[in-house]
DNA sequence: AATCGCGCCTGACGGC
DNA sequence: TGCCGTCAGGCGCGAT
């Protein structure tokens, strides 16, 4: 589920609760996940307070003086505000509990994201280390993007999903991204010039930041972290819309897998 | 070196 | 009603 607006989203939303609150303890009651949850989770953080809730690309921050818990929620991953009078269901897999009795707790059923606890710099971790910019960080320009992609022969929408060249835009905002800036997915990301790629960054940014007005989008299983799904899939330009008409030329919206991934574009407006 | 595509999982949905 | 195939918003890693 969750792209960068609905991490973003959920980060703003379980900030208030839990910032600057001491862990009280860690209940793991599946630590099956993309990498095992470890105990050590459980061992180090209680009695730590929590100094701050951050976000780099689609990871969460948890950030005490010696550690950062460091959550990613995959394809399903949802994080909900709760207590312990409420009980754990299905794929709940960890509490994070507090001291002022909130608990953040853990859901996954498909098990593709992690929750890993790390005493260096997040940012130096081995899966955050390779990570290419953010996109709201003020280096993120067309400019960038140009001179990152001068003789790559692969398309535009593969090289803006490489998260080593911008962090964090899914398929979801790609696909929407290239529609706004009339920009074909399978164009080679070379073969783009300045100008468009001027456009191009913007329309990410754009994307991006009306969804997380909105709350991050809902498709299939996205609620935000108090369970109210979010509204921007009302504003969705391309994505999932196959067949319908391209709300700027009528012709009908194209679905095509590129790699591996289910793509959506109109043939008339993007080239 | 760059790029592709597999596979990790469960669950929802559509067709028969 | 149930069974089966397909698909899903991510991402690391091995193959090419």
């Amino acid at each position: 589920m969750p792209e960068l607006p609905e991490v973003e989203t959920i980060r703003r939303g379980i900030k208030p609760h839990i910032n600057n609150q001491k862990f009280q303890k860690i209940i793991i009651r599946n630590a099956s996940l993309r990498w095992p949850v470890t105990a050590d989770i459980s061992q180090c953080l209680p009695g730590q307070k929590l100094l701050s809730v951050e976000r780099r690309a689609k990871y969460l921050l948890l950030k005490t003086n010696s550690h950062c818990l460091v959550i990613h929620l995959g394809m399903s991953g949802s994080l909900k505000i709760t207590d312990a009078t409420v009980a754990a269901e299905k794929h709940d897999h960890v509490d994070i509990c507090f001291d002022n009795g909130v608990i953040v707790r853990y859901n996954d059923p498909r098990r593709f994201g992690s929750i890993l606890l790390t005493d260096q710099n997040p940012l130096q971790h081995k899966l955050l280390a390779c990570l290419g910019i953010e996109p709201f960080d003020k280096l993120f320009t067309g400019k960038y993007l140009y001179d990152l992609s001068r003789n790559k022969k692969q398309c535009i929408k593969s090289f803006i999903m490489n998260a080593q060249v911008v962090a964090g835009v899914g398929n979801i905002y790609a696909n929407e991204a290239l529609f706004k800036s009339a920009i074909h997915p399978l164009r080679s990301a070379g073969r783009i010039s300045c100008s468009r790629y001027d456009r191009l960054a913007t329309q990410i940014q754009k994307t991006l930041e009306l969804a997380i007005e909105a709350g991050g989008s809902t498709i299939r299983d996205f609620s935000n972290s108090d369970g109210k799904p979010g509204y921007f899939s009302q504003q969705l330009c391309v994505y999932g819309l196959a067949g319908k008409p391209c709300r700027v030329c009528n012709h009908p919206i194209i679905s095509k897998r590129i790699n591996q991934r289910n793509s959506f574009y109109c043939a008339t407006c993007q080239r």
